[in-house]
DNA sequence: ATATAATATGCATAAAGTTGCATAGTCAAA
DNA sequence: TTTGACTATGCAACTTTATGCATATTATAT
């Protein structure tokens, strides 16, 4: 029960098509939710039939039609819900760690070239986030509230690539992949 | 096919029962990987069928019997071929961050509590874990390489949750709870 | 002409995870 | 003596997430 309040969190600012979220997911939202198309469609069918969502069809020159989804009454109350509601932790699962328990017995290149992989992506993402940072979020205090919220979610994005190189670093430098 | 992994995990050290496991997922291991006593009975089920473990029946006094499992060379197997797999990212999903974008169109007290509430609680989790680094994992550089993949673990437990302290202050500050 | 990429939607199945329920023995405290 | 806590295992139903397959239109490049 958690897709769809990511699904109407994305239709708050405007109408979209499955295919439209899909690419939302792929981005922006998608940093911090992240859902294949197929799961998309298959949850915009549930909300539909809870009322959540009113759908209409859009006909595109030069492209298929297009199933436009808008937030109904009952959505935005739904959501309201959620947003206040304790927020259940989910349980961190991060197969990199587990795996690292087991470097003792087995060929750790494969591990040591994850790592480093996963360090250029961080970097990669880092960038992005810190140039939407600058471009967008520059003084975070004289921001409205709810753009506030979005920043500290952006903050959040940050700190976390950013630590995560750091991380990378140590390990990289400890397992002798540097060194 | 990952908590199997974790299971098995936990498995070379030592041979455990489904309670047993149960506990150390409510601790050490699951710091990283948490899973419930339904989901591990369920799950070392489906590995016995597997051939991944091999159980044993231990008659104890005072308590009820026990099933206490070891892993097998099949199992052994299973482990390193993962180990050496490539590593599927999970996506992120982070409930918090989701509120956050809607947090101009409710109540922001509950979100402000929840996130001093996790402040708190990472405080508590990053003492334990410092606690743990200082008794086990002092001089990270002569440890013997098992023992430098659990330390690595356990430094991104705690930089991770630094990095979360950090930001529960940033936001509450930028929400108007300090100030 | 034909292949490829982008747009657009969906079904079926399987794997993973959650929740509620059910059972049963032992021990200590009230 | 009964209540609660701890040890110990498990089923059933459900939700959530993932994976593979299937289809159809249009635009662009070869």
């Amino acid at each position: 029960m958690a897709l769809s309040h990511a699904i109407m969190t994305a239709l708050l600012e405007e109408d979209l098509s499955g295919y439209d979220l899909a690419k939302k997911f792929d981005m922006s939202l998608g940093f911090f939710w992240q859902a294949s198309h197929q799961q998309i469609y298959q949850e915009l069918k549930k909300m539909l039939e809870r009322g959540w969502l009113s759908p209409d069809t859009v006909e595109q020159a030069g492209k298929p039609n297009k199933i436009l989804y808008a937030l109904t009454s009952e959505g935005k109350a739904a959501l309201d819900d959620w947003v206040v509601s304790e927020t259940k932790s989910r349980s961190a699962k991060e197969d990199l760690y587990v795996k690292l328990y087991n470097i003792g017995h087995c060929d750790p290149e494969p591990l040591i070239g994850e790592i480093a992989d996963r360090q250029l992506q961080c970097q990669r993402q880092l960038e992005l986030y810190l140039k939407i940072k600058d471009r967008h979020y520059g003084e975070p205090e004289t921001l409205a509230i709810n753009r506030k919220g979005i920043y500290l979610a952006l903050s959040a994005g940050i700190r976390q690539q950013q630590m995560h190189i750091e991380w990378c670093d140590e390990a990289l430098e400890l397992l002798g992949a540097i060194a």
